[in-house]
DNA sequence: TATTGTTATACTCTATAACTATA
DNA sequence: TATAGTTATAGAGTATAACAATA
């Protein structure tokens, strides 16, 4: 077997990447620079790779986050609910309870009022295991956010929280 | 062949389902309320599910508004500066501009400087097709922002524009 | 030796649909 | 008849890795 001179010509993501640059000198962005929904991806996109890379160790992606978080604070929830809540599918909650079950951090417990359902709780070391995960998310929000003054964070969540409010659904869809 | 008397039991989503509700009564998100990541998670679940629903006549997705966006703003861009921008891997692009080419679109040229590449451009009713297709994302847009004053949405495109900017990676990362 | 577009392949995430055991 | 959890499966979307043509 022959010894391998160079790197292999991999493709773009190398293991120790730089952040995406969402906003390339030289490119013309158009329309994109004024909605509102590609402002949100570029600072949605930013925040999903920092996140991942910060909560790496504890092998923690924001859904399994907002999930534990979830069960925590309504303890003996059922898995239908927290799908409903996540907005994903039932067999999507299941492979989700999976992950954090095997890492040790959630159990379920047959429901005493219903033979069917199973109740969600964190377990001792995920108590324990989720104080030190929700100081690193903190750690990291507030890294993302550290262009802002504290004024500027309130107000920046005051406007997201007034966009989350019902709204009509799309009535009338014009054909293309 | 025996007709079916009701219809399947299906799963969660329906066709014309009601939108995502990211705060359900009686649940408590403890942390996740006070986190930024989690506030533009929840509006971008949002502007998501609307786009889809406003943008479905066209066939138009969100990745491939930005390409055509792009495309027309930066004629002759080369595949891989596309996959850059766009912060996916060169073979993505390939299948991103093969859909846009079906639909008729966008067309690959030669380059006439360099032989192994292929410039993009917006085939005439490309340009036609964006400049309706651009009128419905605007619609789109202005939907999702309607809960905001011209002033407000002036002040989030301006805190959003400082979350976007070039920070530091991960320094030190804390082992569990 | 590196780059361009492409293809092959795999992995993740999401969904739909069916199954079982209960209600 | 409907619901809770589960499983099987398939479709997007993403990635890595290799390839031929060209630089």
């Amino acid at each position: 077997m022959t010894a391998r001179a160079s790197p292999p010509a991999t493709d773009l993501p190398q293991p120790g990447d730089e952040p995406f640059n969402s906003r390339i000198p030289g490119i013309d962005y158009g329309v994109l620079d004024d909605l509102l929904g590609y402002a949100i991806r570029r600072v949605q996109i930013r925040l999903y790779e920092d996140f991942l890379a910060a909560l790496a160790p504890w092998q923690i992606t924001p859904p399994r986050f907002s999930a534990l978080v979830i069960i925590g604070r309504n303890p003996g929830l059922k898995l239908t609910e927290l799908a409903r809540i996540q907005g994903i599918a039932r067999s999507g909650a299941v492979a989700l309870i999976d992950s954090l079950a095997e890492l040790g951090h959630v159990e379920r417990r047959p429901s005493p009022t219903d033979r069917r359902a199973l109740g969600l709780f964190l377990t001792p070391s995920g108590e324990q295991s989720l104080a030190r995960i929700t100081q690193a998310v903190k750690a990291h929000d507030a890294r993302m956010s550290a262009a802002l003054s504290a004024k500027e964070t309130a107000e920046l969540q005051r406007l997201l929280g007034k966009l989350t409010g019902p709204t009509e659904p799309v009535s009338a869809v014009p054909t293309p």
